[in-house]
DNA sequence: TACTACGTTTAGTAATTACTAAACGTTCTA
DNA sequence: TAGAACGTTTAGTAATTACTAAACGTAGTA
């Protein structure tokens, strides 16, 4: 039983699209990548658009963000004023820039108002119950040096030009 | 200038939330967290109902999930009908069973209709153009790959009985 | 047995997010 | 200068998700 190289296109494009959205993008992103990620040439626009269905629109900012995250780069042709669009193959570097990304986002903001709390704990500017208050303490404390690990680790693996095979091998050796 | 205890709380619960929501959960999920993390004793249903401004319909639905992912532990009082909920004080052990989590749910699905593209490729039941089958291939081969890199190593950190600073450290002196 | 105190489920609503369709601005071409 | 071929923005709609209010089920108490 054989199957158009067509139909295993939009098999696997239909599998992306849930990856993404089970790590809470839009779905119609993984679809955009997906087709990208299948092509053997750089895209345009409207090539995106009716290979998945979307609107020029929606592709045009989801495309954006995707270029942002590192996961696809747009190019141009001489004499061409179309964008064309390819996606990133080694995924590795995919994750390198969506770490970098993440970092100076919204989550800093919420994680800098963690600290703060912790600030004013530490200076003593906190009105209460006094057990109570150095309970509170303890554990806002232990939250933030939990954060600070995660932000090392993701700055370290950030800073590795490359994070290979070569390097989880490494990983799990010292792991286990 | 000083700040009562419970307004301190307050602050907390909704940095939480925003960081909750941020990784793609509902912001009510991380006001209830923080409101037992800062807890020093277990909290019943109704006590977290007072304290996020929540209906118990929604708290006891996100207690579960938290229950789940191993953020939160239920507990009960002899003699008392209630059920008393407390946080998980181990973020590395949280962060364990998140993972575990993980591992069995959509994710998976979704990893396994790429296995699926990839054995329809290797058995040659697909047809179209010779090369770019053979591109296709190559592609969605290198994307297993990677998951699987990914699979190997949230695996070994499920296996480890204790992620702590001292593996934090370790990884990072065989990263550098 | 009926009453109370709880947690759960359900049906509906509010809020958010993903998307569409169409207007728009710019750049190139004739 | 007008027109065409683009990508972008915007205003509105559809779909999804988070939540509320209230009915429900169960177990313990009088």
């Amino acid at each position: 039983m054989t199957k158009k190289l067509s139909q295993l296109k939009q098999d696997f494009t239909e599998g992306l699209s849930q990856i993404s959205r089970f790590w809470g993008f839009p779905k119609g992103m993984g679809a955009i990548f997906a087709v990208l990620y299948l092509s053997p040439i750089p895209l345009s626009l409207d090539e995106i658009v009716q290979q998945t269905g979307l609107t020029k629109g929606a592709i045009s900012t989801e495309v954006r963000t995707l270029a942002r995250m590192g996961l696809v780069h747009r190019s141009s042709k001489l004499a061409d004023r179309k964008d064309y669009y390819e996606a990133e193959s080694d995924f590795y570097t995919s994750i390198r820039s969506i770490l970098k990304e993440r970092q100076n986002s919204e989550f800093d903001r919420a994680l800098r108002s963690v600290s703060e709390s912790l600030q004013e704990l530490k200076a003593g500017s906190v009105s209460g119950d006094e057990a109570e208050v150095q309970f509170v303490y303890e554990r806002i404390k232990a939250l933030q040096e939990f954060f600070n690990a995660i932000d090392t680790l993701t700055s370290a693996v950030i800073k590795l030009e490359s994070l290979g095979l070569g390097n989880v091998k490494k990983i799990l050796s010292v792991l286990k």
